[in-house]
RNA sequence: GCUGGUUUAGCUCAGUUGGUAGAGCAGCUGAUUUGUAAUCAGCAGGUCGGGGGUUCAAGUCCGUCAACCAGCUCCA
């Protein structure tokens, strides 16, 4: 790398990408000198460090990181040179043959006839790479280097290859910051929904069906009231809500492509000898109501919601507490149109997004995925939707990276990442294109010159999954629910059991107002009931004793352990009433 | 599904070289009537994930099935 036209700054994500990409590099030099026999494959920087396939005929444990972590040590203190050269291809294969290094041979092989095969060379190990790299092993910091983990990965992600065993690995240029970055992993497991969720009560999962969680009543409360703000929402964008059933025949799935391109996720069974399949979509069960009638154009846009049930037999291996289950209720909807609304229609649908997501204080990423190989419909056909897509988005001032080949099998699809207070990204929200549906089931509607036309649809999902949305925003805002959304709202506290007949009165009182609220009247001192409150994250929490009784007041805490003082039970109403109606985040 | 790891009381975890299980919290009972993050004492609770095998003897060793965890692949 030249080092005049560089900035050499952490802050700068090229020379971030070329520091962990020489770590990659000294770690490999590094578990080479250990174990010379262990094969290389390639070892990329990512958005957080780097890591290196490699082929070892033992598993590399903890213990083997550490050895390898204090082999890098010494490597960067060895300030070795990394040089770079070019070999042609006939002789770049016989360097790569000679060290016995298949993976590096294979990779050869399939770069372009005429292209210069570059090596980095420092000390004695030498690789195949393209670089660019830093000028010497010196420049890394062997302190603030970490191997962050070792786990299996396929020979170019493919599942029919040889596994490889990866090892993670993250260093900064300063200790602190590693440590801090560490801190953060800390602070994520902490927020770890599966955990939350046991200890809010929120949901559960069972040997007895794996990927099928059941929700607690405190998670029921959760979900019924996301569910309430959904449809609120929903009504206001002009969507009607139906439900169609979760098992359908055979013949359904034939005709809408997933009994072909979807069966190996479907739960099938045979009723009265006639296959059957639980529905991993909804889009079917929409079909059939859009056709059970005529339609004429001056009901498009026709917004058709369905909070859906959906079965997929997602490998036991994905499955991963509420965001990778098997069953799931998508917060669907399909909205039919004609081919000069569809502009307007991804547009609203995106502004229906940003309404949603800035409620529970989420920002996102637009992600554009195109055609896949195994698709529908023809390729004008795709380019077209793909053109349609990106030009709503645009005219819109939205950003959004290209995923080739990742669109739905029916269609191109907009993939919204949402990020949360941590800065990690879950995908919820899409919007898909489909002209494929309505043709294989032949929808219409009569246009304003009395003849037959084909409308087009649009699939979209919102929360994507309400359990996976439950799973994010739990982690989102570490527990600690906006108070419109938590399933305990206010906890009464009662200092004595003189205290227990008021707080049933205040208890009353609030619920017919429509608060939810728990009172904890057991014969325990005041400080463990704020404590459990505290951990259970209700937003309010009620002190009574002598003196609110006297008075006809509440003694007021906040979970974040601030003290509001003592008001009456109308006032303090009131502050929570505003504070629901506003769907503040506190 | 693949690679590696884990599975002991409701939860979080101990359990030494194989010699038939422990703690804290939760639960129950009693005492205590307490004002802003854990009151004290007692009691009860486990065929050590399932089913096999090795052994005089298995929570500990070996295979097998399942679930879970970290990734890969796949995906809302």
């Amino acid at each position: 790398m030249s080092e005049e036209n560089f900035e050499f700054s952490f802050e700068n994500p090229e020379y971030r990408k070329t520091y962990w990409h020489t770590c990659s590099h000294v770690m490999a030099q590094a578990v080479k000198r250990l174990w010379p026999e262990v094969k290389l494959a390639i070892g990329p920087s990512i958005d957080e460090g780097w890591y290196y396939d490699m082929d070892a005929p033992f598993a590399f444990t903890p213990e083997h990181l550490e050895q390898i972590e204090a082999e890098m040590r010494k490597i960067c203190k060895e300030k070795l040179k990394l040089e770079r050269f070019e070999l042609p291809r006939p002789e770049a294969l016989k360097f790569m043959e000679e060290k016995d290094e298949k993976y590096k041979v294979e990779l050869i092989n399939d770069l372009p006839e005429d292209a210069h095969i570059s090596f980095y060379k420092q000390g004695e190990f030498t690789d195949l790479c393209a670089g660019p790299h830093l000028d010497s092993t010196g420049r890394i910091k062997g302190n603030a280097m970490k191997l962050t983990a070792c786990n299996a990965a396929y020979w170019r992600g493919d599942s029919n290859r040889e596994t490889l065993q990866r090892i993670y690995g993250i260093a900064f240029p300063k200790k602190e910051e590693l440590d801090e970055y560490l801190a953060k992993i800390e602070e994520a497991k902490k927020r770890d929904h599966r955990r939350l969720g046991k200890e809010l009560g929120l949901f559960m999962l069972r040997d007895e069906g794996p990927g099928f969680p059941f929700f607690l009543p405190k998670g029921m409360t959760l979900k019924n009231t996301l569910l309430d703000y959904w449809r609120k929402v929903h009504k206001k964008y002009g969507y009607v809500e139906i439900s169609t059933p979760i098992m359908l025949n055979r013949q359904l799935w034939e005709r809408s492509g997933h009994w072909d391109h979807y069966k190996n996720n479907m739960y099938t069974t045979v009723i009265d000898e006639v296959d059957f399949a639980v529905k991993p979509m909804n889009c079917p069960g929409g079909m059939l109501v859009y056709a059970s009638e005529p339609h004429s154009y001056k009901e498009l846009p026709l917004r058709v919601g369905e909070i859906g049930l959906v079965h997929r037999h997602e490998l036991s291996g994905a499955l991963h507490g509420l965001f990778r289950v098997r069953c799931f209720n998508q917060d669907d909807a399909h909205v039919f149109m004609t081919r000069e609304q569809m502009q307007d229609v991804i547009q609203e649908t995106v502004r229906l997004f940003d309404e949603v997501y800035s409620t529970f204080g989420l920002s996102y990423t637009i992600e554009l995925s195109t055609m896949p190989e195994d698709h529908i419909g023809t390729v004008e056909e795709w380019e077209k939707n793909q053109e349609i897509l990106k030009a709503a988005i645009t005219a819109m001032g939205k950003d959004f990276v290209i995923n080739e080949g990742d669109g739905a099998f029916y269609g191109p699809k907009l993939d919204f990442h949402l990020a949360d207070s941590l800065g990690r990204t879950w995908q919820c929200g899409t919007i898909q294109l489909d002209s494929q549906l309505p043709e294989r089931f032949e929808l219409e509607y009569t246009g304003e010159d009395g003849q037959k036309h084909r409308p087009v649809m649009i699939h979209r999902v919102v929360l994507g999954s309400i359990e996976r949305f439950i799973g994010v925003i739990t982690e989102h805002f570490a527990g600690a629910f906006p108070a419109w959304l938590s399933p305990v709202q206010v906890k009464l506290l009662t200092v004595t059991d003189r205290a227990d007949a008021y707080a049933g009165e205040v208890a009353a009182k609030l619920d017919a107002m429509g608060f939810r609220c728990e009172v904890d009247d057991r014969n325990e001192k005041i400080g463990k009931k704020i404590r459990e409150a505290t951990l259970q994250k209700a937003p309010y929490m009620l002190v009574m004793g002598d003196r609110d009784i006297e008075n006809q007041t509440v003694s007021v805490r906040h979970r974040s352990g601030e003290d509001l003082g003592a008001m009456t039970v109308d006032r303090f109403a009131a502050l929570l009433k505003a504070e629901v109606e506003s769907m503040e985040i506190k």
